[in-house]
DNA sequence: TTGCCCATGTAATTTGTTACATGATTTA
DNA sequence: TAAATCATGTAACAAATTACATGGGCAA
């Protein structure tokens, strides 16, 4: 390890918590108290769409940690039951850490993307150059799909004045849906000018230079 | 759970192995053998930039199944040291596998984004308008650096014509970076205009808050 | 001779998923 | 009254990270 990557090490005792944790908290920074389900349902047509879908069982975990903490507190709706429905809600010490989080110098770091279809591309040497089009194809009429998901969101989200911000971020996701849309439709001219009129090498083997 | 989840289940008995084992077959697909620590090196100089950037020890230990399967072979250069030099090559069967998972009809599934910029977006309301500001032209600066990385990993790879794949995740990965810049400029000017009509009215202005 | 890069690995821990179990309420 | 949805949770496991340990080779 060099030193200046000894040097990003954590001093302090209390450990961070993870993104999944902001995130729920930061979901529970809007008024109004929520049930797990609930969170989980609204995540899924918003926080979805740029930076996370978690599983249910995972929400609440999170919020079990999270009221721990003292950062959230719950009400059950039965008086004694066993398994009763809970609503959440932030408490000043958890607005004030998610503040702190959110609104802190602290770098947001590189967004991070997974794009299963471009590996496919990449490793496009393996695949029927028909089959890799079909791919595209078939991401295209999905990224067509979420688009209009998005747009739905944004049509909630847009009317209320106190869903400004997230309604920001849902605008920002409208257009990056298009210009991944534009991408695809580049990236099939690409494919089909490097399978067309040159006919390049799709044989996998012969000797060939080292990388790097 | 519905039903239709359900049916999604498998009922195969050998599980399926995760994206990143076939992500680090795929690095070994191309000619050539290569060490865990080399291909740590070119995964952060390709496929980092829209599918993945693993661990080393991460690395390592995918690498030791690949074998274990039979998907990979290596070869120690020292006779019998401990702990040698170890190159990796993929073999038949590891080819086979990876034809079928690369270019089967199976769903390369949407692709997933996590934007630590967008959730600190949507949580706009927590911060200073001047520090989310501040936080998209870091994001914008940064996203420089990386499209300069891109541009710099497809100089090397579009010289050679067995790169020709990689070259166009590549140039994918180029657009795409030139249109998550301009998203950041947009996403900035959206941020100025809620900030900007809202807030303090400067009398010399007047009005049309919106900059170009 | 210090420090960086190359190179491999183990251990501990955390994060996150899938599968399962349970039962209430709502809708067709 | 059957099915879907609402709602919470446990258990087992898989994936992945961080920290640590080790040591060779090379260059300022």
């Amino acid at each position: 390890m060099t030193n200046s990557q000894k040097q990003k090490k954590q001093e302090s005792g209390k450990r961070e918590l993870p993104p999944t944790a902001w995130a729920v908290l930061g979901l529970l920074s809007f008024p109004g108290e929520r049930t797990g389900y609930e969170l989980k349902k609204w995540a899924d047509s918003s926080l979805r769409f740029f930076y996370w879908s978690p599983a249910i069982s995972q929400i609440y975990a999170e919020l079990r940690r999270l009221e721990e903490l003292g950062y959230a507190a719950s009400a059950r709706s039965g008086p004694e039951e066993v398994r009763a429905k809970r609503r959440y809600a932030i408490t000043e010490a958890g607005r004030e850490a998610l503040a702190g989080w959110a609104g802190g110098t602290a770098d947001a770091g590189p967004p991070v993307l997974k794009h299963g279809l471009l590996l496919r591309v990449w490793l496009g040497h393996l695949a029927e150059p028909e089959r890799l089009r079909a791919m595209v194809d078939e991401h295209l009429e999905r990224t067509r799909g979420e688009l209009a998901a998005v747009r739905e969101a944004l049509a909630e989200a847009g009317e209320v004045p106190e869903w400004a911000f997230p309604a920001l971020a849902l605008r920002w996701s409208e257009r990056q849906h298009l210009a991944e849309l534009e991408l695809g439709e580049a990236l099939r001219t690409d494919l089909a000018a490097l399978d067309g009129p040159a006919g390049v090498a799709r044989q996998a083997d012969g000797d060939a230079p080292t990388p790097g």
